[in-house]
DNA sequence: CTGAAAGCGCTAACAC
DNA sequence: GTGTTAGCGCTTTCAG
């Protein structure tokens, strides 16, 4: 009935739907999904939904579901393994119809439980052959963010890195590295710092900031640019670097990395990473894959574009100065 | 038998259970809800969820609701009229158990529906006399933020403030008319500037900037320091003084009010609300309440403290410069 | 086109 | 202590 079924009369469902007005009538969402085995709720599993790059995702998430009739459910996690807890027991059996898994490695005998089970699941910002999968090329990424520095003329280029268990981490490095050794340029382990940090992966202005102080520390031998691995480990830099009474991009340059609202405020040359459309993409994604469990996995990958701000010394930079301190 | 029921022989409970894990048997979450008449989730019902302010109380809230065995559904409106649309649907039956509502006026037909439904409800960051709430002391906090600048010796000082639509927003202009009035400090109105923007009530760090720059434009009429009604839009209004060629707080000081991260990276003197501590009590209160729904409605406020950084030329300052643009 | 009946997977109450 | 049974509120199927 409520499901418009054809072979009710339009007269009828009138009646029906005016009274059940004007009694507020609302089906039961828990009897309803039992009955129809499914549940018009779908599960976002992320790591740390502190960090803004995921609330900039999670807003495009939210903005594709409100068209769908279908609830978020949120699930933190502050590290794989702990996904195992809780998480389980709820995906396990028909809690939700569908989930979005961000950014973690999804462990094997998981992977193997939902297929089997045959739960749909987009993978958000890492892969896993056996699912769809939007992703980011880091790689290409950190590369093409390299090249930039390497074409303003800079030449004693470090990299500050986030923790090497993350994957972006390790991938960013890999573009770093390409690009380096393309240009003929020395890969100096010194100037490649990474953090050890299981917070967030590392991925914090803490870390930012306290790399950063290091490489300043180095004094002379110093580098004149670092790719940094992230806008929030950049803005801790860009901290250290004021703090040091050092200029950036005089002294240091620097380019971020993801495009997080905050770069703009800062003036951080980034690569931008379309984080809303990605949340969208990702709804649409498990709707459709949740049409058709048997279709092979897709995976797509979003290229992140060079965003020129004022943190590389570029020509159309416009810098301002102001107040910062840690 | 899985609700830890008394008359279960040890033995047989362990025997079952061996087997139930083995089958890895899991309940199914709505047949027991069903059954019981409880979702084991609540909802939060957040505007704008991509604020930094909310982003913080809802670390709060999952860290603490992941003591109980309890689900968070996230429903994420842009205005409170939009809340009718699928909000009711949602909660109007056994959906959840209880909901968590953010810092929007609950309007008085919902309310009375909630009421009439037994839906425990806490607010949180907004008041109704008829349910539990979670309140910033606005009045108060802007009253302190006030005095502080009048205690540094300012005498020429504006609001910068949201959109009058806002509660905090209207709260945080009366606490800083009684401080002025008390101080014997004239309150020139061309000096009190506040968004229309209906964007996140105004909250936004481009508000900050356009309205930074109004004051400005004054030229040598322009104020000396300036109360700003939030932290990200004290962050637009450092980038126009910036742009302007000015500096912070040598020419313009300000104080903003949230203390959100970002806040201490600036070096910006806030108003610190306990974000985190908001949303681990509002769980708090959600499950007692939900114990007990007939006891009255406990209101409770925090006052928020004054954070000391650098844009208020206090002694204590370490003024740092870094780029900055918009 | 409409009404009745079965059953989704569980819990709670009540016999045994 | 343990097994059985009747719902929870809906959808779906199958007669009428």
């Amino acid at each position: 009935m409520f499901n418009n079924h054809p072979s009710v009369s339009e007269d009828t469902r009138a009646r029906v739907l005016k009274v059940a007005n004007r009694l507020n009538y609302h089906p039961h969402p828990y009897a309803r999904g039992l009955a129809r085995k499914r549940t018009n709720s779908i599960l976002a599993v992320i790591p740390f939904f502190t960090s803004y790059f995921f609330v900039e995702v999670l807003q495009g998430v939210q903005s594709k579901l409100s068209e769908f009739d279908c609830d978020l459910i949120l699930y933190g996690v502050n590290h794989p393994d702990q996904v195992d807890a809780s998480l389980r027991r709820n995906t396990i059996r028909g809690r939700v119809d569908g989930m979005l898994f961000f950014s973690m490695k999804m462990p094997d005998d998981f992977a193997e439980q939902y297929l089997h089970l045959k739960t749909p699941v987009v993978l958000v910002d890492t892969f896993h052959r056996s699912f769809d999968s939007l992703s980011v090329e880091n790689i290409e990424g950190s590369y093409v963010a390299t090249k930039h520095l390497i074409s303003l003329g800079y030449k004693r280029i470090g990299m500050l890195n986030a923790n090497l268990e993350s994957a972006p981490a390790r991938e960013r490095l890999t573009g770093f590295q390409r690009a380096m050794k393309e240009a003929g340029l020395p890969l100096n382990p010194d100037l490649i710092l990474r953090s050890a940090s299981p917070r967030l992966d590392g991925f914090t202005r803490e870390t930012g900031h306290d790399l950063m102080e290091q490489l300043i520390g180095y004094g002379p031998r110093r580098p004149d640019a670092v790719v940094v691995a992230s806008d929030i480990q950049a803005v801790g830099s860009l901290a250290a670097i004021s703090e040091a009474g050092l200029r950036c991009p005089d002294d240091i340059a620097l380019v971020g990395f993801d495009d997080i609202t905050l770069a703009a405020s800062l003036g951080i040359t980034t690569m931008r990473q379309p984080m809303y459309e990605m949340g969208a993409l990702a709804i649409e994604r498990l709707m459709s894959r949740m049409e058709n469990l048997d279709n092979p996995p897709l995976h797509q990958t979003f290229t992140p574009t060079l965003v020129v701000r004022s943190t590389c010394g570029s020509s159309i930079q416009k810098a301002i100065s102001a107040q910062v301190q840690v």
